[in-house]
DNA sequence: GCCAACGTTGGC
DNA sequence: GCCAACGTTGGC
């Protein structure tokens, strides 16, 4: 199975691409939407391919790349009562809600915005461009990765 | 800070 | 099971 491609929401006040990089492999936990942990449980594996995006910010835009390490399992900050994101329908003999592992690959010399998303007829059917579209996991297709990595002007990191 | 577009909750 | 109220997301 070749490595699918997913772009991932985050607000950078909260988690940003430079927090990734500074944490090295980071759990992504705190997910509380059913069809998001759907894509979590099932579907993100190791070695798949995450645009990595900042919301609620400005400019709002794809600012790198990260890789699935650990596909998804479950998520424990929920049935940890001090957690951000508690849920007391969950515990480890039942778990809701599941996370991934992740690790930054790469930051875009040109974050890549909304704006230059639209404009791109490559990439302008991109889910994250729908208005209302709120779900923070979605699926990218391999040619809507491509270009926007290559708009993105990837360095390692 | 506004508010449209959702998703969830809970009374009935 | 309906649906109004409520809470959240996230672009603007």
């Amino acid at each position: 199975m070749p490595a699918r491609y997913w772009l991932f929401k985050s607000e950078p006040s909260s988690y940003s691409l430079d927090d990734l990089i500074r944490d090295g492999v980071a759990e992504w936990d705190g997910v509380r939407n059913y069809q998001a942990r759907n894509s979590l449980r099932d579907d993100v594996k190791a070695g798949d391919g995450v645009l990595f995006y900042h919301s609620s910010t400005d400019p709002i835009a794809v600012v790198g790349t990260a890789t699935v390490m650990r596909g998804g399992y479950p998520d424990h900050t929920a049935w940890d009562p001090r957690s951000k994101h508690p849920d007391p329908k969950s515990s480890p003999d039942n778990p809701i809600w599941y996370m991934v592992d992740l690790r930054a690959a790469e930051r875009f010399r040109n974050p890549v915005t909304m704006d230059t998303l639209r404009a791109n007829a490559a990439v302008s059917d991109m889910l994250v461009l729908r208005r209302g579209m709120r779900l923070s996991i979605q699926p990218v297709t391999t040619a809507q990765w491509k270009v926007v990595r290559a708009m993105g002007r990837p360095q390692a990191v």
